[in-house]
DNA sequence: TCCTTATATCAACTTTTTTTGATTAATAAA
DNA sequence: TTTATTAATCAAAAAAAGTTGATATAAGGA
């Protein structure tokens, strides 16, 4: 039931500094909140929700994608982008994960 | 007792992209898990553990700083650093917290 | 007062990240 | 087939962040 111990060596801080990288931007920010609303979402209904050339918008997904905050499922030419929850309760505190995720942790 | 619920709008995305790219750099973790460990350190001190100049060690301890992960208490010609807890907390999983914060939550 | 120490800040430079527009690849539909 | 759609990737340009060495400020001690 613990959580484990996570050594504070220079790989750790260097897995760390990735993902807040990721997580380091206004807009993938919303882009995070904006899957997790809707559960899941591919590239093209995304950019109808926030106004973003489809190539930036593609750039911003594989940051959140690399770091883990997303997972992907390729259905035809679709591409659909949802929250992976696990990578976000890693890093995020539960009140943050409110925003990113979609179980009823939350009220 | 429950959380307050974060709204999704533009400021609060705004206040949590500093708070990451605060924490988006390796270097920073690493200062930050170091004054964690020593409860209290000036910058001088911290020259010691961590190689790099000093101008430098000012910038990234600025970051942190600003982005509320620090206090800072000035001692005659020193500045001590020390972690603000409920800044940690805000944000980093209860995990992370660990790696950063000086209470007994974690064994 | 003068000298030393601690540290913040500045401007120039370097490096990294982001943006842009175009191209490519893959799928599906006509 | 041909055409249209979806979305990843690329190279060049722009913007942002980090680094460097020097300077400035402030406090303490000789």
């Amino acid at each position: 039931m613990s959580a484990p111990v996570i050594a504070p060596n220079e790989e750790t801080f260097m897995k760390y500094e990735k993902k807040f990288k990721a997580l380091a931007d206004q807009k993938r920010l919303e882009i995070l909140h904006l899957i997790q609303q809707h559960r899941s979402l591919c590239v093209c209904d995304l950019a109808e929700y926030i106004d973003m050339p489809q190539s930036k918008l593609s750039y911003h997904l594989k940051q959140l994608l690399d770091a883990g905050f997303l997972n992907v499922e390729k259905k035809g030419t679709w591409n659909y982008y949802s929250i992976n929850d696990e990578g976000i309760n890693e890093v995020l505190s539960p009140a943050l994960c409110c925003l990113f995720r979609n179980d009823d942790c939350c009220s």
